[in-house]
DNA sequence: CTGAAAGCGCTAACAC
DNA sequence: GTGTTAGCGCTTTCAG
């Protein structure tokens, strides 16, 4: 395409040095005097040379790169941006570290007669060796993910819960359910007395967290959750919910969602029924979204810091792979924020 | 971590056969006798074995991985879900095909002395020969990234409208324009007279396009738009625009906004100013990202084939590899999605 | 401190 | 139809 790459060799022939010294110089390892770093150096830069990826994989078995799989239902609705969000954070941190990101979107469908098309993602990426490891995220109850990736071979962190205090990696905020309680204290705090929960799919080892979270933030105060609801994380299914806990004759005055997008479809529904948000009924979602702050009313909900799940995740890989020390980063607490669907319990009728 | 990966040496072992047939069969490449594959592929089953990515890549100067890099205004706002869609229909002609997709998420800002993240990370892509190609998107008026992957020798196809006309690769949607004009059409047959048009950042190819689509249409109907304004795809540009917009004596009674982001901001704003959608003032995005669905009113948009459009990206790219026909595959027409932002114009007053 | 040499796992001529 | 044999570009002992 564009003339010849150049190699290790040329560049060692600019230099006048051998091709090892170029490999140490450009690993930092072995001993180097400073003038023939330099001519390597200068060589390198002039010819514009990099190690080739595919070389330095196949001699010392690191790919420098981490792969992440995900699991998309045709609905795409809900995991978008939250993965956006990880990502980011991942990249973050992989990037000034030369690390690339390889990702897989896979189907929930396993394909008449084919293998749950998820856990083929992650058997190739382990047989072609092309990841040093992966970063799982929407832990789940009696997740097998770990379990497979450990007999193939490969590093994984996972952001979030681990199920029943599995031995794995994981990263997960400091003060985790402290956004919940407030959630729940701002609602309390607010003369609500009937409050519901729309969870996500019960498979998740968060929704059972999440929801437990509030119950005991609710009993704290002499209350029981008024309703709670299971829901899928999709659009349909968040309205279904609210048409569901409006029908009640004794309705609640709030309702908490496990995530933003179910949370911003449930308060539409609720005021395409002519209810009033926050007048009626008050709405808290979860993630703190951007799309959040893009509707009206804005959203209050709980904020979780993704990016910094994200970063903290790829740290830790980073760190079993002997790249960085293992000093874990902070991820913040997930913290309530105040906006405008949440306001005082209606008067009493 | 769990016994030594197999090699192609233990499969023509176990098969009795030299590594070179092993090499053939697993390829598809030179003559062998049924009975030979037959034996070399229950032997790779058994062992579970796969090519190891580096070594193929290495050995035959293709890594079997296409890149993209997206760049990220701090404001994650808007380019996300969009991303999201494209890569998925990426995704889809990739997977099947064994190939994976390297991620790259970069800053806007080259940072003090640095340079631009953006050309850094092609030039890393390439340097280190980590992808086969790349897919752009965002064409941007200047844009120089071609330039530069044709001086680095690596395949690139665009997402969108080249800039003027360019002999590059790219792939865009059938009947371009045509989901604006329907919205126009639309507009204009509710009695709207006076429209005006928002429009994301300037350095955009589609951002003069659309607006000149968008003129022609009302032009078409013997009108001209009420108020034309550039914005910058955030929530914040957004509510400006529509604040400015309502602010005016003659203002609008009906909106289009570059994508849907905007619109649903816009929307937003309006009705916390007072101003009824679509009773007095009709609203509509581009996209038809999920988010439109969600919101009340639901919004009235130009729909977009994203996925189809990375789909097509991604043949277009495995096309020039030699990976698949080329066969252009199909990328519907965008057209007009009516919800319920959109509505008779008021009554004049 | 530096260089020669042996591969990493695989593909592609080229012989047989 | 099948096997032998060079490397692809790099890292890493191991002598010097």
């Amino acid at each position: 395409m564009s003339g010849r790459k150049p190699t290790i060799t040329d560049v060692a022939a600019l230099a006048g040095v051998s091709v090892a010294a170029v490999s140490k110089v450009v690993n930092g390892k072995g001993s180097i005097s400073a003038a023939t770093r330099e001519r390597v150096l200068t060589a390198a830069s002039k010819l514009q040379w990099t190690p080739s990826a595919a070389a330095v994989a196949l001699r010392s078995a690191k790919t420098r790169a981490i792969g992440m799989v995900a699991k998309r239902s045709p609905d795409l609705l809900s995991a978008d941006p939250h993965f956006s969000l990880l990502i980011s954070g991942i990249e973050g941190e992989l990037s000034p570290l030369g690390y690339g990101l390889l990702l897989h979107i896979v189907g929930e469908q396993p394909g008449p007669g084919e293998p749950d098309p998820e856990e083929a993602a992650y058997r190739r990426l382990a047989d072609e060796r092309r990841v040093d490891g992966v970063v799982l995220t929407e832990s789940r109850i009696g997740d097998t993910r770990f379990e497979l990736l450990r007999t193939l071979g490969v590093n994984a962190v996972l952001v979030g819960t681990p199920w029943r205090a599995d031995p794995v990696p994981s990263v997960q905020a400091t003060g985790l359910g402290s956004g919940i309680r407030a959630a729940v204290d701002h609602l309390v705090g607010h003369g609500h007395r009937r409050v519901a929960y729309v969870s996500g799919p019960e498979d998740r080892v968060h929704t059972v967290h999440r929801r437990r979270v509030f119950e005991d933030a609710l009993a704290a105060r002499g209350l029981a959750p008024s309703h709670s609801l299971v829901s899928d994380f999709t659009a349909a299914g968040a309205v279904d919910a609210i048409s569901a806990l409006l029908a009640d004759r004794r309705r609640p005055t709030a309702v908490l969602f496990a995530n933003d997008s179910m949370a911003v479809a449930g308060l539409s529904a609720a005021r395409r029924l002519g209810v009033d948000v926050p007048g009626e009924l008050s709405v808290i979602g979860h993630d703190d979204l951007p799309l959040g702050e893009l509707v009206y009313p804005q959203l209050t909900t709980v904020r979780q810091d993704l990016v910094g799940l994200g970063r903290a995740a790829a740290r830790v890989l980073l760190a079993s792979l002997g790249e960085v020390d293992a000093e874990p980063v902070e991820v913040r607490p997930p913290e309530l924020v105040v906006r405008e669907s949440t306001g005082p319990a209606p008067d009493r009728t």
